[in-house]
Formats: structure tokens, C-alpha cells, sequence
DNA sequence: ATATCGTATTTTGTATGCAAAATAAAAACG
DNA sequence: CGTTTTTATTTTGCATACAAAATACGATAT
């Protein structure tokens, strides 16, 4: 009867945590190379853990691998954003569609919660919380689904978008048509309506990607 | 002026094809632990570039880490079917849509060509035949999106649903309906009709979600 | 005979060591 | 001087070694 053990995930699982968030929070740039002994210097470990970690991100495509050159952060190119919205529009077209038939209406009342906030986010142009309570709505709409590959794999391509950073690039008016399409969004939930969620979730990357793809083009 | 350098891929990652082809292929069946010191005297290499592929195939799903415990084959479940078959219709649906507008003539003659194989696989009833071609065709027309990202997440998926083996069980009707729908598919893709193609697929996938949960039932 | 405890063995987790490849630096050559 | 060649240093790849955990086994007690 011991509720209270603490099971310590293994190393090497820890390891790629930390660097998924080094890579997510921008300490360690898009094509940095990785310094094995460095980082293990940095982290405290091994080499062994380490490199066990650097493969694992290599095969969930945020690290690239060189043979007898290392790893570097992988660089997210325009094309591979072209390739990898198209796909997420799909998807959480596919996760509203079934969200809007099976999420339960305490679940619903939570993403109006959090939509409500995300609305005053905007209103204050505070741009972080936006985007955060934005996330979580996606999140939680995607859950909602009750299809947990579709969120995972949803996951994995956002976790490679995300790092393109276009957060600060959007514009006043690409920002006031993604809040009135969630606006769309929260009502479709809501009025429990399918199709008309999954229509509007693919339009809303096609947003994205069009704000996306429009900064990334300054930047090459 | 060495253009017969051989690039010798690193072991990690030839260990982790071969541990790959030995589930495909049922030689580690589902559920199977893997022993680190057997497998590393089978394959001939030592136990770091055999956990690395191990800590790989984990990420990408295919095998299960339990700390301190080691790795197991993962099972396939009724329920990841369930939720894989979705995924797979809705990007089947989408690469076939994008292969309808961006095939050349040259690769929808092949497919063509790859489908009247298919065809005469059926009715000759060579299994194996029938389904290597079938699964050339798909892979063909997702290719034919020239979205590489989509063509990797189906091949992620596909796998793991792979190994469910239901092949043998698949009846003479579901069998007929399957040809006929791809009939359909090659016709919309010489066509070239997107909307088409793209409903045509993901009535495929439904198709054979049917026959696979029809199938697992009588296992579970 | 069954259950429990303690010990031996196996298996996994992590660290370290050595060889090969790649990179950097220095020397030789034009 | 600039360019190539040689040498030194760093860095990666793989194997081995040791520690900790888990499993298997056997002895003891009930």
C-alpha cells in the first residue's frame, strides 16, 4: 500500500524533455549543432541517456542527424510548412467533427471558459496569454474528439510549426480574423454542429498558414 | 571523384530497420519482450546502438518501454484501430485530393498500369500479389500529393495498424468491394477530380475499417 | 502444502573507455 | 601570399564495465 512512490522516469526520458523545451523555447536555435559532451555537462549526465534522448527527438523530427556529425536542431523550412498545415487542417477538421458529437457539455462550458478569456487576451492585446489560451483551446477541442493518436499526432506536427515563430509577425488583421473565426468555432461547439466545425477548423489553418507563410517570406 | 562512396548507415539505425522488418514481419510478436543481451548476440552488435533503435521504434510507437523493465512489442488494440482508421481516412483523403491536382500523366499511366495488375491479382485470387500491388497503388497516389510530411505520418500509421494481420481473414464481399472502390479511385484520379478522389478514399479506409474490426472481433 | 522471507541470478540503467571519423591547426610547397 | 599536405585535437560511434533494480529461486516457517 504505497500510494506515495515516486516513480523517476529513466533518464534518457528526461533528458529529451529538457531538450524538447530548450528546442521549444528557442535556447537551442533551429540548426545548432548539439555537443555531446557539453550538453552533458550542462544537464549532468552521461553521454549514454543523452544520446538515447537525441535519437528519440531525431525520430519525432525536431533533431537532425548527421552520420558521424551530430546532431543538430532541425530547421523548419517554408516548404515544410506548406506540407505540415495542410495536414493539421485536416486533422483537427477531423478532431471538431467528432468533438462536436461526442464532447460532453461540461467539456464544452470549459472551452467557453477559456475562449472567453482568450477573447479578453485579445481585447488587451496581450499576446502571450492569447496565444497560450489559444493553444489550450485546440487542445481541449482536440481531446474532445476522445481520439488520443489524433491528438499526439497533432502534437508532433505542431511541436515542428510551432518553432517557425511567427508569434510576433502577425498582423492587427490576421489577428482579428483568427478571433472571429474562433468566435465561429465556439458557436459551432456549441450549436454541436459537425460539419460546420470541421469546416471552419480547416479554414482556420488555412489563416494560419497564410500568416505563417507570409512572415516566413520576409525572413528568406 | 568518388562517386562509389558507400555511406554505411550508422548501426543504430540498421538495427532499428531490422528490429522494424521482425515485427512487420511477426517475427516479434505483439506483446514480445525484448531481450537486450538476445538480440544483441542475434544481430551481432553491442547493447548501445541496439537501445538506441529500441528507444526509436519507441517514439515512433511501435514498440512500449517500461522502466526498469525493457521493452515489449506493443500491442494493437480494438480501440487504437479505432482511432488510427479515422486518421488514415481523413489523410488518405487529402493526399489523394492533392494527387488528383498535382499527378503528372506519366505517374497516373503508372498507377494505372500498377491498378490492371491489381486487378488481375484479384481475379486470379493471388493474395499476397493483390495486396502488395494495392498497397503500391496507395502509396503511389499519396506520393503523387508531393507532400512528403503526409506520405511519412501515413506510413507511421499504416504500420502500426499493419500488424494487426487481418489480411487472411478478409472475406470474398469485402474483398469485391474494396476492387470495385478502386475502380472508382483510378477512374476520379485519371479524372482528375479532387472532391472525388478525396470521398472515394475515405469511403476506402471506412471500408476497410469494417473488415479489420469485423475481423478483431472474433480474436478478442 | 502454502506463504513469506532472504539470497542468487538475470536484466536493465548509466558511466566510462577506446577506436574511427571529422574538424582545426600547423607545416610544407608552389 | 595562397594552397595543399600533414599533424594534432576534438567529436562522434560503438563496446564494455559497473551499479541498481527486477526476477527467479530456494529455504524456512506456519
Amino acid at each position: 500500500m504505497n500510494s506515495s512512490i515516486i516513480i523517476r522516469a529513466p533518464l534518457h526520458v528526461q533528458v529529451a524533455e529538457r531538450l524538447r523545451l530548450m528546442i521549444d523555447s528557442g535556447e537551442l536555435e533551429p540548426g545548432a549543432r548539439l555537443n555531446e559532451i557539453d550538453l552533458c555537462n550542462t544537464m549532468g549526465v552521461s553521454r549514454t541517456p543523452l544520446r538515447e534522448a537525441i535519437r528519440s527527438l531525431a525520430t519525432e523530427g525536431l533533431i537532425e542527424l548527421q552520420p558521424n556529425r551530430g546532431a543538430s536542431v532541425s530547421i523548419i523550412s517554408h516548404e515544410d510548412v506548406s506540407e505540415i498545415l495542410p495536414i493539421m487542417a485536416a486533422l483537427e477538421g477531423l478532431g471538431g467533427r467528432l468533438a462536436a458529437i461526442y464532447m460532453s457539455e461540461e467539456k464544452i462550458a470549459q472551452v467557453r471558459k477559456v475562449h472567453d478569456q482568450m477573447i479578453s487576451h485579445y481585447q488587451n492585446r496581450e499576446v502571450a496569454e492569447y496565444f497560450e489560451t489559444n493553444r489550450l483551446i485546440h487542445e481541449l477541442v482536440t481531446e474532445g474528439s476522445g481520439n488520443q493518436t489524433l491528438v499526439d499526432t497533432i502534437n508532433s506536427l505542431s511541436a515542428k510549426v510551432r518553432r517557425a515563430r511567427f508569434s510576433a509577425q502577425m498582423t492587427e488583421e490576421s489577428w482579428a480574423k483568427a478571433v472571429s473565426e474562433h468566435e465561429e468555432i465556439i458557436a459551432a461547439l456549441e450549436a454541436k454542429d459537425p460539419e460546420r466545425l470541421e469546416a471552419i477548423l480547416i479554414q482556420h489553418v488555412e489563416t494560419k498558414r497564410a500568416t505563417i507563410l507570409g512572415t516566413l517570406e520576409d525572413k528568406n
